[in-house]
DNA sequence: GCAACTTTGTGCGTGCCTTCACAAGCGGCT
DNA sequence: AGCCGCTTGTGAAGGCACGCACAAAGTTGC
């Protein structure tokens, strides 16, 4: 029941009891905010407390977590540590991943020197570049390293997860690299859609294509306050709830 | 038919032809790849090529494209450049929108320094921080202001859309300010959910969480790959493909 | 030990988004 | 001028996600 039918099809073996992206998505937030909980000393949360916390409906917050089991006590709500080493296991960060960074330009550099990712359990541990003006030096202590090394550094030091700033038209050669070098995870600012094999997994984020989105907000609600269309066509968003930003979608790149 | 009925409605007036905010986040995809194309000469391009090259299914795209109006030819695909300018309209992108930075620190600094956004039409025209060694410097060009000024500044500049890039605890005290300022939509790196009145429109990026995702597909890979479950219990995912990231959600802060 | 209260876990209805499939429309060719 | 092929735009169906509301289960108080 819980174990993949190994072998009962010849291609890739659709693995059971799914959990829907949307819900991965927010089991990461929630692990974030019980960890913030765990600090202020808090033992148990309810779900309700919790999603209060993080801007989600109650019941959402309990189907989520449903779908890695069942650790809450009726009555009293989950025991926040319990919670947190289950959201752990299953968002799979018991074992620690290593990411490489490539692209140490503008954002790369910023990216390289946030701390917020070796404390959440991703150590960047590889960067790369191509400008011989960067290779050589240490950002944080981290040597950044000739591209043309990804392949062997990558495999050497059991990298999983690579990250893509580099500028749009160099992306792709950056990416067939990583798969070559056995990176089956990949976060890519730069702005292109890459093309992977189906065993890859690419993750985009677009700055650029964020704004854009609010500023077609902004040009709604200009329009609600005029109360009239400006320039011949009217716009407009169905609902579009305080919090909630439903779709990402394969956002384009946006860093240049 | 596409007029809003003005005053039908006395409670904030619901806009009528709404695009559904998947599709907005689309649009600013297409608008992009439509710009490459326009560089590169391209004078018409069909819908198909315009998937394929953004990856994402033809029909959708057509539709996503209907929303703001029947602008493409029969038998020919869409003008590159008519196509360009009504995305533009209908994203509002023929105004000019001012964006402010708060938080000029690790991430906020690659942000400023980052010529995507003035590129694309959101020149970062205003930055704060409360940083005594930051205030009074310049980036890019631009004077770093304390934040105790951003409600004069920001009225004063006009700007439409602030980027909070602080740490977590001091981004609910920026985001009053800049509601205070009259700023309406905001782009949050903050890993916090912000409260915000009803009116303001408020996106998040958060790139820990983005992380984890990946690190759960990972996770989920190494399942497969094994053939068994790891420790107890397993995880998967429906589908997953290639490229679509389905949702979003309401993701929390990644920038400490 | 029983009753009342609290909170989880989930079945179900609703609505949005995606995808298929096709009619309508346009240009080019003869 | 008429036909053919190509592409758009959209009706309809299916799937997914959200949120309500409630039964099950555990805790607290008497």
């Amino acid at each position: 029941m819980t174990l993949p039918q190994a072998g009962s099809d010849p291609v890739t073996v659709r693995a059971p009891r799914s959990i829907p992206e949307a819900s991965v998505a927010r089991l990461a937030v929630y692990l974030r905010m019980l960890g913030e909980l765990a600090e202020q000393g808090a033992d148990t949360v309810s779900s309700e407390e919790l999603a209060a916390a993080t801007g989600v409906n109650s019941a959402k917050l309990r189907k989520d977590l449903s779908y890695i089991g069942s650790y809450g006590i009726r009555g009293v709500g989950y025991s926040v540590s319990a919670l947190i080493h289950q959201l752990e296991r299953a968002l799979g960060l018991n074992h620690r991943q290593a990411v490489a960074l490539i692209g140490v330009g503008n954002l790369g550099h910023a990216l390289a020197g946030y701390g917020g990712f070796g404390g959440r359990g991703f150590p960047v541990t590889a960067l790369f570049d191509v400008d011989p003006d960067l290779v050589g030096i240490h950002i944080n202590g981290i040597l950044v390293d000739h591209v043309r090394d990804i392949p062997t550094t990558c495999r050497e030091r059991g990298i999983t997860i690579g990250m893509i700033a580099t500028p749009g038209p160099a992306a792709q050669g950056i990416c067939d690299a990583l798969v070559e070098a056995g990176v089956r995870c990949i976060l890519n600012f730069a702005p292109v859609v890459l093309q992977v094999p189906e065993e890859v997994e690419v993750r985009k984020v677009d700055l650029a294509v964020e704004l854009q989105i609010l500023a077609f907000h902004v040009a709604r609600k200009r329009l609600v306050v005029e109360g009239a269309e400006v320039d011949g066509e009217s716009l407009a968003v169905p609902d579009a709830q305080a919090n909630g930003h439903p779709v990402n979608g394969t956002s384009n790149g946006g860093i240049r």
